[in-house]
DNA sequence: AAAGTAATTAGATATTTGCCTAACTACAGA
DNA sequence: TCTGTAGTTAGGCAAATATCTAATTACTTT
């Protein structure tokens, strides 16, 4: 729970987030998408797989993130105790 | 939206959340709760206010700090369309 | 008017965060 | 095997965060 909003606290990673929402990409594609460096875009995305709200799966040299969407489902639930 | 993440990103503020969700409740009901000085509860809950998840209202000497559930709405559409 | 109570504001400090450059690892292709 | 490319790891720095004590404000009660 920590971990997950923890992660969701940064523009740069809920944008990375929705990008990852149209389809899968690799690092370097998802770095094209913003002016940080990639150390940087690497730190992000090591940040949000702690949340584990991505999966990483290497394929030779590239590494390809995809969004995992049943972990906010228990942000999703704890945020709907309020409307009730 | 930044600021409704950012206060929802402790899991000090989270508990009080929590705490507000059952009855409205002072400053000083609230910090009971926790083993923080007055101050750190006091900044925590500006930080709620920041982000409108409540409103404080003085009454004489106290001031009684009340859940916005309405703002939640934006959070939960955001999460939502990782859903579909 | 003085003293007490509720809460905030101010100021200081230690930790965490977000960013960078430089160095490193691992794979691919000539 | 050498060179290039993808990506991470390491180390450093400035800004933001969470906490505290001390001081202040506003109200209540005697």
């Amino acid at each position: 729970m920590n971990a997950l909003f923890k992660a969701l606290n940064d523009p740069t990673r809920r944008a990375m987030l929705e990008l990852l929402r149209e389809q899968p990409r690799t690092a370097g594609e998802i770095a094209e998408h913003f002016a940080f460096s990639k150390p940087t875009i690497s730190h992000h995305l090591d940040l949000l797989r702690q949340a584990d709200l991505v999966t990483s799966d290497k394929q030779g040299q590239f590494i390809t993130y995809t969004l995992n969407m049943t972990v906010l489902d228990e942000v999703l639930g704890w945020l709907l105790q309020f409307k009730s």
